[in-house]
DNA sequence: CTGAAAGCGCTTACAG
DNA sequence: CTGAAAGCGCTTACAG
């Protein structure tokens, strides 16, 4: 490689480092440095090709320009898009990201956090794991910068961006008893999380305000044996004396399993079964009939969460913010 | 943060900061040290919560044990996939990556390269974009370790794994015309990329030997204006006198969209016209009938990769290696 | 106002 | 065989 140094530049201009250093930094202010001589470095550091090394900066200064982001669930295109957008955002502000997954496993997610400070990144953005407050707090405690997404935890220390689920939930909801469903079934996963419990809450608003609620109609899935649960609970659904008309996923893997199950079973979506689901999917496009969904605002909260980010890191007496962004109902 | 130095370990201990080093990296053999030191010294570190930091190692050592990755387009469901694999076979060997996107521009190529070069990456994994062979090029030259992912340019100086793209696209011709298929469209991506060249080629082939080929059957689409292309192209094939019965998509994307465009026409799929695709996409298992895809063996392509990259990062004369791996005709 | 020196936290080549 | 020193490439606090 036999890459430039900042030595082989000052060395060539007959000035020191320091001088080169202060010139490509722009800290060369109250014309410290003549502008000739300041053009002249820039000049000879262009010509010789010299690349600054991240790494040496970065130990040296104590900033390494970088923010270690930590997934729940990389395959699921939610967070992939979440991954895209966060990366573009942070390169407006010459920020890398490097991009970690925890697969819902909180011992994964400690591993990931000991990665991640040991390559000193700048800043946190973390979608949680179930039970991983605890290592939240101890990155709380260490005042390392950090942002929540998607997911937040009951005690408010850490900032969060999030979308509004009970209402948008409740939305989902009345948008199936508009279309005068009687019994709609709710399919959610086990989880103490709280985002997952405002969907239901919102489910659960919408239907007893119409005095409809049965707590039968409310299915728990596990996320490790998702399938196999799903098909369980339609199954049991569909065959109680009174039948469902409608259903509510609460999740984007969610509605794509349910939705195969459903067409395993030979139930016509919306025909047999009227269905709404949060978030959206590529696969609802090619469906034969048009299915509603909650629609999260991905790019936003993104870039909020890197804008908030990045202000916690320039400023360690950042307030804590506590975003809600509005998700729409697409149908 | 006050995080613990190699320094403050040594100093509890008596030593010197080269002596943890030692020990702590397993480098203590010929009994250079006494076990007995070297296990206060592990405990000392452990009770301390000694992290070591990782940019400090790589400034020093020239490893940063990172592995930049670049793809054409993390939104695609088989890159962002592709990426995953990357990630958990990397971390088998205490690799860290920093995955990029380049949304198939060559510029934003040049770019990814710059900033993971100034990061100091240990070596690339690139799926390339059209006309970015010179900055592969220039790597090569630079004896930076690297493999391509999923594109190939013509001259051989790089490891690549791809797969057989003329072989299996050959089979999912054939696929078709043992249903009968008569007039098969090919619809793929204008590049000069060999890999979507080796898919038309495939198709060609298969058409060829029933002598059914007809260049008016194949349209080219441009990356930019996919969708509009792709619906042009498909109004063009079904209005001509002799109407189309079948379909091969050469990718993922164009898959969807063109079961998109279909869907929008009326044409029922495979009543009207049969389809067959390169690439799978959870969209299919939702369509009213299940639709014939090329499998691509994503985590064996991510595997294979990083292995020949961490092989060519420890043996700079590791020898090229050109990995076609077999994609599987599903339906 | 400006240059030379110190030092970030490690690892390794080199004296003793 | 083993310890202390040099140095990776930067930036910044500190003398002059």
């Amino acid at each position: 490689m036999a890459s430039v140094s900042i030595r082989d530049v000052a060395d060539r201009v007959g000035v020191s480092a320091a001088t080169v250093s202060l010139v490509l930094n722009g800290k060369d202010k109250n014309g410290r440095v003549s502008e000739a001589l300041a053009e002249k470095i820039r000049n000879e550091a262009n010509a010789m090709n010299y690349k600054p090394n991240s790494l040496a900066r970065a130990l040296r200064s104590g900033r390494s320009e970088t923010i270690g982001l930590i997934v729940a669930d990389i395959s699921n295109p939610f967070f992939a898009q979440l991954a895209f957008y966060i990366q573009e955002h942070a390169e407006k502000y010459n920020y890398s990201v490097i991009i970690t997954n925890t697969n819902e496993s909180t011992e994964k997610m400690e591993k990931m956090i000991a990665i991640l400070n040991s390559r000193k990144v700048d800043g946190f953005l973390i979608v949680p794991t179930e039970n991983g407050e605890n290592l939240i707090n101890k990155l709380v405690a260490d005042k390392i910068p950090i942002v929540l997404l998607d997911r937040y935890f009951p005690e408010k220390n850490v900032s969060y961006v999030a979308v509004n689920n009970y209402k948008s939930s409740k939305e989902a909801t009345n948008l199936l008893l508009n279309l005068h469903c009687k019994r709609i079934a709710h399919i959610y996963y086990k989880t103490s999380l709280l985002h997952m419990q405002a969907r239901k809450d919102g489910y659960i608003a919408a239907m007893t305000k119409k005095n409809l609620f049965d707590p039968s109609l409310i299915k728990e899935v596990n996320y490790q044996t998702m399938y196999n649960d799903i098909q369980k609970a339609i199954l049991e659904l569909v065959s109680h004396e009174q039948k469902i008309d409608g259903i509510f996923f609460a999740s984007n893997t969610i509605s794509i399993m349910g939705l195969n199950v459903l067409k395993d079973m030979h139930i016509e979506v919306p025909k047999d079964i009227k269905v709404v689901c949060f978030d959206k999917s590529e696969a609802f496009e090619l469906s034969n009939s048009s299915i509603p969904y909650i629609q999260q605002p991905v790019s936003e909260m993104g870039e909020r969460a890197v804008d908030l980010l990045i202000r916690q890191i320039n400023d360690k007496k950042a307030p804590l913010i506590f975003e809600e962004l509005q998700a729409n109902l697409m149908f």
